[in-house]
DNA sequence: CCTGTCACG
DNA sequence: GACGTACGTGACAGGG
């Protein structure tokens, strides 16, 4: 196609760009076998942007991308130091010199060199005939050199910071018009290029005399007339040397160009060169883009790690990309951020962070964003970073610079956060999507490294990022007390300068990507594939909702019952100090001590490890079947942590926005499977003494709704009856009979319209005992029933149930082998202590028969919950709290037989259809105003 | 920061 | 033969 009016010319800078990508991109090699390639990605990556990025109205029609050759040019014959300060081409660039001609011929574009010449003179060659021809020029470069060029049609891209510059931008660096920088630079010389100009003056210097004097030549003409004597004396002095720097920084434009501009044409790539290509490079995500772009099929590329790499599970691999925190970026604008943007959309996924003020998702504000995309290349984007001030009472509390508006980049971000083909990768999603949540974007889909470690390494270490960072990456993270500080001291994120917090929370998105590419191909391998997206990631965004929605709680009841608590207290206290003939600290179990076993000479004392007295409920309750005084300090106990950890603390953690308590859940906090509450924890709330359970009257329905809870029946007893197989269990609870009373009749061979509540509650014990793996040692305790008599109902209770004990076995040979036992759901829980020897021995042994139970239990309570939104979907109802084996919902009044039944079938089918239980699942339900009643 | 104590399933 | 033992959590107070 000819080249004419109309026309638009892009030439790529391609020496400088890919000098320029292999300094700012980490050292990125080829699996198979180590080939550096880093600098060749980021040139294909560049080239490709542009290929999809220029299909609109201001399209390139014709395109070239430019190299130098040699070393040697005419400007080497003018001074033989040109560019003479230049370092030798590093060892790992070399290669990909040649590589990075071949990916321009791959693309089918256009490759131009010639011997002789620096590739800025053929750009300025062409530039200067597409201009004459009356088209328009793009040169995509950041180079100062080619400056001069702009104007008239000519303007210059950067493509790595994804700007344009235009006259004004020459204008702003230079302080002159296009037309007049080879003066200005003549006269600043460039050490970049070794070019002299004149000593002392820089380019502020040449502006101002340039402007002053119109040119070059006038300047140096009228030297006499400068009234500076130094200016005036380098001016005469280095005339000559300044007129060979205007030589060597001029571009020449009228070299012969062995090329003509109408053989530039944009032409399509030709998909059967460029893909095998690409796959020989092995850049898989862009060959998988192309591929797709061309509407071809994506050449397989195969997953051939190098032959010295290690085993994956020994550590990083060599070849690994180191962590450099100086490639962080500082996002500081939209087209910046836009460039991240469109990297994302390319790439099809991404590594968030946030940084907030503080720990509590429902409080703390937004104060920055971290994105990666690809190990070493993270950014971060402070939002609401304060300007540094003493922090004191008279801050003025201004933003700092450099920061983007927060309401602009959450707009821009948010149409990637939600787009349903860009999965989103996070530490703890659940903490990101409740921020974000707040501030209008509901991101989605997700991938948490915490969830993935979970569900393959639970048990053997914990899954917070620093430790996975360190054990899978080997690179300790910047630990935020070095920003915040700890303790009265700290200060909050939006406090930290930003340029520290880029490295560290852009190093948080780097670590997270880094271990979701680790850790995505081993879930699979580990077959841990199902628990870990049936039940561990979306607990996310289920958690999410409820922990948002929070509950109802009555501060004034709370307030009333902390001071008949305080009352009882006091009068208590009085009593106790009374008895003792003293005053003490009843609170200090080691002041109780010394007052009951060393003044009062009580039996039954025993000391701990510290050497003072231990003093726990059950020795206080032995020793107040005599005495008043224990009896008073249980009493004074219950009242104190009622008042401290539930009257008193609950009040502060109702919400001031909502009035509601919003706990946090941790997915990945319990070894089993179980979820935690914590601030506060909403699963110990008292129940089990009429006191107690007083507190749960200030949880409430809000107006015009009611609580609702359903909790399972006997869930892991009738699970022990499956996975251990017991026939009389499970024909038990297939008959709907009274479990405990059940047990006891077939242990004691007392008919069941003959049990007294004494021997069902022994039969209890044992039942409870079973689960937790049971001890003759442990059931005499609980039942306070000397040791032989204990051992006897195990010994009974092992006879009538022999397959008890043939599970129990089972299940420690199986830890022993593997190191880890197994839920019904495939959730595998390690056992690293099971080969312990010591008193290790026996808990580890104990954990790993409960672990099956409680974790089964607990997957199907998950199971319910994950399946819980869609089934009351329309239903005026939302979930709201779980309690191991209970759900709590808030429904619109006149809705909650409709919702109990919903639910009630959601749960009593969770196991389904993954696994068919010999059992029933039961599932009790209750309603009321509070939660005491709906219990 | 650790220990003891006690709230829950 | 002695030792130490129910399983899983989290919060608070005391004390070093």
């Amino acid at each position: 196609m000819a080249f004419g009016k109309g026309c638009h010319l892009h030439l790529i800078d391609g020496s400088a760009f890919i000098f320029r990508a292999f300094h700012a991109l980490p050292p990125l090699t080829r699996k198979s076998d180590g080939l550096p390639i880093g600098a060749v990605s980021g040139f294909v990556n560049m080239i490709w942007k542009m290929v999809e990025d220029n299909k609109g109205p201001d399209a390139p029609t014709h395109v070239a991308v430019v190299f130098d050759k040699g070393s040697h040019t005419f400007r080497n014959d003018m001074y033989d130091l040109y560019k003479a300060n230049r370092d030798e081409m590093p060892e790992d660039l070399r290669p990909q010199i040649p590589l990075t001609r071949d990916a321009t011929r791959a693309f089918n574009i256009a490759c131009l060199e010639q011997e002789g010449y620096e590739a800025d003179d053929i750009i300025a060659t062409l530039s200067c005939q597409a201009r004459e021809a009356g088209g328009r020029v793009t040169i995509i470069s950041s180079d100062k050199d080619l400056m001069q060029l702009v104007g008239g049609g000519v303007e210059m891209f950067d493509a790595m910071k994804n700007t344009r510059i235009g006259v004004e931008e020459v204008e702003a660096k230079f302080g002159v018009g296009p037309e007049r920088v080879i003066d200005v630079q003549a006269l600043a010389g460039d050490s970049v290029d070794n070019v002299p100009g004149a000593p002392g003056i820089g380019i502020k210097t040449a502006a101002l005399l340039i402007n002053e004097y119109g040119d070059l030549e006038t300047l140096l003409d009228r030297a006499e007339e400068i009234k500076q004597p130094k200016r005036r004396q380098t001016l005469i002095e280095n005339r000559e040397q300044i007129e060979l720097s205007k030589k060597l920084v001029t571009l020449d434009c009228e070299m012969p160009v062995e090329v003509t501009l109408d053989e530039l044409d944009v032409k399509e790539p030709d998909a059967e060169v460029l893909l095998p290509w690409l796959a020989e490079m092995e850049f898989r995500t862009v060959t998988r883009r192309v591929a797709e772009a061309l509407g071809a099929e994506a050449p397989v590329i195969e997953d051939k790690p190098a032959a010295t790499a290690p085993d994956e599970d020994a550590g990083p691999a060599p070849e690994a990309v180191p962590f450099k925190p100086e490639a962080y970026e500082w996002v500081k604008d939209e087209a910046a951020l836009q460039v991240w943007i469109d990297r994302i959309l390319q790439c099809g996924w991404v590594a968030v962070d946030t940084e907030t003020t503080g720990l509590n998702e429902m409080r703390a504000d937004l104060v920055g964003i971290s994105l990666s995309v690809e190990p070493g290349q993270a950014c971060y984007i402070p939002l609401a970073h304060k300007a540094s001030g003493d922090g004191g009472l008279f801050d003025d509390g201004k933003l700092a610079e450099g920061q983007m508006d927060l309401d602009r980049a959450l707009a821009m971000l948010k149409p990637v956060l939600e787009d349903a083909a860009v999965l989103k990768i996070g530490q703890n999603m659940k903490y990101d999507a409740k921020i974000f949540s707040r501030y209008g974007v509901e991101i989605a889909p997700i991938d948490d490294t915490m969830l993935m470690s979970y569900a393959m390494h639970g048990g053997e270490h914990g899954h917070g990022m620093d430790l996975l960072s360190e054990k899978y990456l080997g690179h300790n993270p910047i630990p935020i007390k070095d920003l915040i500080g700890s303790g009265k001291s700290q200060i909050t994120f939006a406090q930290v300068p930003i340029e520290e917090a880029v490295k560290y929370a852009a190093e948080d998105a780097d670590i997270t990507l880094r271990l979701w590419q680790l850790f995505k191909p081993q879930l699979h391998r580990a077959r841990v594939t199902t628990v870990y997206e049936t039940l561990e990631r979306p607990m996310v965004p289920v958690l999410k909702r409820m922990e948002m929605a929070g509950i109802k709680v009555n501060r004034d009841t709370l307030s009333r019952m902390s001071n008949a608590f305080s009352q009882k207290m006091a009068q208590l206290e009085d009593e106790i100090h009374e008895l003792a003939g003293e005053k003490f600290n009843v609170g200090s179990p080691k002041q109780l001590g010394e007052i009951l076993f060393d003044k009062m000479s009580l039996p039954g004392g025993k000391k701990g490890k510290t050497g003072a007295w231990s003093t726990p409920a059950d020795v206080l309750e032995d020793l107040a079947t005599e005495h008043d005084l224990p009896a008073r300090v249980l009493d004074w106990r219950q009242m104190s942590k009622l008042k401290s950890t539930y009257t008193d603390a609950l009040q502060e953690h109702i919400n001031p926005d909502t009035g509601r308590v919003h706990t946090s859940y941790s997915i990945a906090g319990a070894n089993t499977g179980r979820l935690a509450s914590t601030d506060p924890n909403l699963q110990n709330i008292p129940v089990r003494s009429e006191e107690g359970r007083r507190i749960r009257e200030a949880f409430v329905a809000s107006e015009g709704k009611t609580l609702l809870s359903l909790d399972y029946s006997q869930i892991e007893l009738r699970i022990l009856a499956h996975i251990a197989d017991i026939e009389a269990l499970k024909e038990a609870f297939a008959a709907g009979q009274d479990i405990h009373a059940a047990t006891a009749s077939e242990m004691f061979n007392v008919p069941l319209d003959e049990m007294t509540p004494e021997i069902r509650r022994q039969a209890k014990a044992i039942n409870f005992g079973v689960i937790y793996g049971i001890s003759g040692f442990g059931l005499a305790r609980n039942l306070r029933i000397p040791r032989a008599e204990a051992q006897g109902f195990i010994d009974r209770y092992f006879e009538r149930f022999p397959g008890i004990r043939d599970y129990m076995d089972a299940t420690v040979k199986f830890a022993k082998e593997h190191g880890y036992v197994s839920t019904l759901f495939g959730r595998r829980i390690h056992t690293p202590e099971i080969n312990a020897k010591g008193p290790h021995a026996g808990f580890a042994k104990r954990a790993a028969i409960n672990a099956p139970i409680q974790g089964t239990a607990a997957d199907v309570i998950r199971r319910a919950m994950a399946r819980m939104d869609p089934a009351i979907e329309g239903l005026p109802a939302r979930m709201l709290l779980q309690v191991h084996d209970e759900l709590i919902f808030e429904v619109d009044e006149g809705a909650e037989d409709k919702v109990i039944d919903r639910v009630r079938e959601v749960m009593e089918g969770a196991a389904d259809p993954a696994v068919k239980l010999a059992v029933p699942l039961v599932v009790d339900a209750g309603q009321g105003a509070n939660w005491a009643e709906a219990h």
